[in-house]
RNA sequence: GUGGGAAUAGCUCAACUGGCAGAGCACCGGACUGUGGCUCCGACGGUUGCGGGUUCGAUUCCCGUUUCCCACCCCA
C-alpha cells in the first residue's frame, strides 16, 4: 500500500469542516481590519530563504526541502561516475577532470517555503508594493520543514500569516501597527473560542542592540558557561540567545542573572515597545512582558511575541510573529519596516478539536428515488431545490426504501423526501421529518419554502 | 539528528510461560416487497507493518528496518 509520505497526512472530513470554520473567521476578522489577501508560490529561489530567515538558523541550515531544477549537478555526477568505473574496469585513462562550477550553468537551487514572510516580502519588492503606501496583507497555505515529526509538528504543515508592510512614510513603523496587529490576534482567537491564550511579549531591539548584548551576554558566559549543561555549552558558541530556552532547573540560577536584552534597548527601541503595551493596556488586551522570549528566525527586530495555549503538547506555540524593520533591505529592496505573525493552523485546529461536529452542515434533505425511472425526476428535483441554496443529498432508483431512510439518517439530514410513482402523478411529494417523524405530502412549488421554513428553528 | 513507547479485521482492542488469530463497534444481507433510529439472526472481514533469525511450532523470543506516538532539539 502507498502511504502518505513520512510528517503529511490526509485531512479528512468531518475534520475539514473545523479548517474552513477556522479560516472563514479568519477571513471575517481580518476583513475586520482591512488586510487583503495574497497568495505566492510554494516554492522559490533557494537563496531568497538563505538571505531572508538567515543562513545560520535551523531552519535554513537543516529543515529546507531543496532541489537542483534541471538536476544537472546530480547528471553531470552521474555521468562522471558511470565514465570513471568504465575507464578503470576497461584498465584505461580515466576522464580528466572532475565536476565545475560552469557544468552548472542553466540550473538553479529551489526551495519549498518553510515560512512565508520572505516569500511576502520578495513579492513586495517585486511588484513595488510600497508604491501602494501601506500593504496589510494575509496568506493562508501550506510550508515546509524537514523535521522529526511529532504532536502539532509534521513536515508539511499550514500557517496562516499576516504582515504590515511599507515605506516608513507610510507609518509601517509606527508602535501603532503593532499592538493593532496583536488586538487583531486576541480578537480572532476569542472569537474562535479560545479564551484561555496567553500573549507573551518582548523586544529584542535593533541590530546594533543585539549587537551589544550579544557580546555582553557572551561576555557573561565565558566564566560560567562551564558549569551548564550541555545543550547551553553548545548554545553558547552557536547562537548565545538561546541559552534563555534553557529548561534544565540547575542552569537557571546562572541565566537569572545573565544580562537582559531589555537592558541594552537604545532610546528609540524603549519608547517604542513602552508605546506599544501603553496601547495594548488601552485597548484590553493582557499580556506578559517576557524578556527571555528569543525568536528563531534572524529578521526579527524589537517587537517579539508569542501566543502560547495549554493542551498543545510540547509544542505549545500556536502562533508567534514580530517585527523585521531590516529584512526588506536585505533582499535587495528599498527601506520598509515590517511586522507579522505566522499562526500554526494545525496547532490551532487541535486546540479547539471538540467543536468539529457542531460547525458541521448537515444536508437539509435526502432526495430518495423509488422504483424504476425515478432518478431522472429525482435528479429534476434536487436540481430545483439546490438552487434554492439548501444543501441536498441524492439517492438512487435501486436502493430500497429501507436502505434509503437508513442513508438519510447516516448523512444527518433533517428530512427525507420521497420521489416514487405515486407522487411524480400528484406533483406532490412525501416529506419526512427525520427528527420527529412527522410526514406530510407537499406540492412540487412549496417544496423548498416548507423545508427551510421548518428547518431554521432547529438551528 | 538523539532518546523512549507502539504497530493484530475498516475502527477500538484481546489472545496466559511459544501451541487452531478472537471480541465489540462499523459495513453488507435477512426478519420487514413504499418508511429509518431499537431489537434479533446471518454473512463478510487477516501476508499479526516489512525482512531475517531461533524453534517441531512465532502475534508472542532475538536482530534489522519502516511508520506512528511521546519527548529532546527547534519552531508555527
Amino acid at each position: 500500500m502507498i502511504k502518505a509520505v513520512r510528517g503529511t497526512r490526509d485531512i479528512l472530513p468531518p475534520e475539514t469542516a473545523l479548517w474552513n470554520f477556522v479560516e472563514s473567521a479568519v477571513r471575517d476578522v481580518f476583513r475586520a481590519y482591512n488586510f487583503q489577501e495574497i497568495r505566492t508560490p510554494i516554492f522559490e529561489a533557494t537563496e531568497l530563504f538563505a538571505r531572508g530567515v538567515g543562513e545560520e538558523t535551523d531552519i535554513v541550515s537543516k529543515e529546507m526541502y531543496t532541489w537542483e531544477d534541471p538536476p544537472k549537478l546530480f547528471e553531470e555526477y552521474k555521468k562522471f561516475y558511470l565514465e570513471f568505473t568504465a575507464a578503470i574496469r576497461e584498465g584505461r585513462q580515466g576522464p580528466g577532470r572532475a565536476l565545475e562550477l560552469s557544468d552548472l550553468a542553466g540550473s538553479q537551487f529551489l526551495t519549498l517555503r518553510p515560512e512565508a514572510t520572505a516569500g511576502i516580502v520578495r513579492a513586495y519588492i517585486e511588484h513595488h508594493l510600497e508604491k501602494r503606501g501601506l500593504n496589510k496583507l494575509y496568506l493562508i497555505g501550506p510550508m515546509f520543514r524537514r523535521e522529526r515529526p511529532q504532536k502539532g509538528r509534521y513536515r508539511q504543515f499550514y500557517q496562516i500569516n499576516a504582515e504590515v508592510i511599507g515605506p516608513p512614510s507610510s507609518g509601517s513603523d509606527s508602535p501603532a501597527r503593532d499592538a493593532e496587529i496583536l488586538e487583531m490576534l486576541a480578537t480572532l482567537l476569542d472569537r474562535l473560542g479560545i479564551t484561555d491564550w496567553n500573549l507573551q511579549l518582548n523586544s529584542v531591539g535593533c541590530a546594533n542592540d543585539r549587537e551589544k548584548f550579544n557580546a555582553a551576554l557572551r561576555k557573561a558566559l565565558e566564566p560560567v558557561v562551564g558549569t551548564m549543561c550541555a545543550d547551553c555549552q553548545r548554545r553558547a558558541v552557536t547562537n548565545p540567545l538561546r541559552v534563555f530556552d534553557c529548561k534544565v532547573p540547575e542552569d537557571q540560577p546562572i541565566i537569572q542573572k545573565l544580562p537582559r536584552i531589555s537592558q541594552f534597548l537604545d532610546e528609540p527601541c524603549r519608547k517604542h515597545f513602552e508605546e506599544v503595551q501603553q496601547i495594548l493596556k488601552s485597548v484590553g488586551v493582557p499580556f506578559v512582558l517576557n524578556d527571555r522570549l528569543v525568536r528563531g528566525l534572524d529578521y526579527y527586530t524589537r517587537t517579539a511575541f508569542e501566543f502560547t495555549h495549554g493542551a498543545l503538547g510540547a509544542q505549545n506555540a500556536v502562533l508567534g510573529g514580530g517585527r523585521y524593520d531590516g529584512l526588506s533591505e536585505a533582499l535587495g529592496g528599498p527601506p520598509a519596516p515590517g511586522i507579522g505573525f505566522a499562526i500554526g493552523e494545525d496547532r490551532l485546529v487541535m486546540s479547539l478539536q471538540e467543536t468539529a461536529e457542531s460547525v458541521l452542515k448537515k444536508p437539509d434533505v435526502y432526495v430518495a428515488p423509488l422504483g424504476a425511472g425515478m432518478n431522472r425526476e429525482a435528479a429534476r428535483l434536487a436540481r430545483e431545490l439546490r438552487g434554492q441554496d439548501l444543501i441536498v443529498d441524492l439517492g438512487d432508483e435501486n436502493f430500497r426504501l429501507k436502505k434509503s431512510f437508513e442513508a438519510a439518517t447516516r448523512a444527518g439530514a433533517k428530512y427525507i423526501l420521497i420521489v416514487g410513482e405515486n407522487e411524480v402523478k400528484a406533483d406532490a411529494f412525501a416529506l419526512k421529518n427525520l427528527a420527529t417523524g412527522e410526514q406530510v405530502s407537499v406540492p412540487r412549488g412549496e417544496l423548498a419554502r416548507r423545508i427551510r421554513e421548518t428547518a431554521q428553528p432547529l438551528a
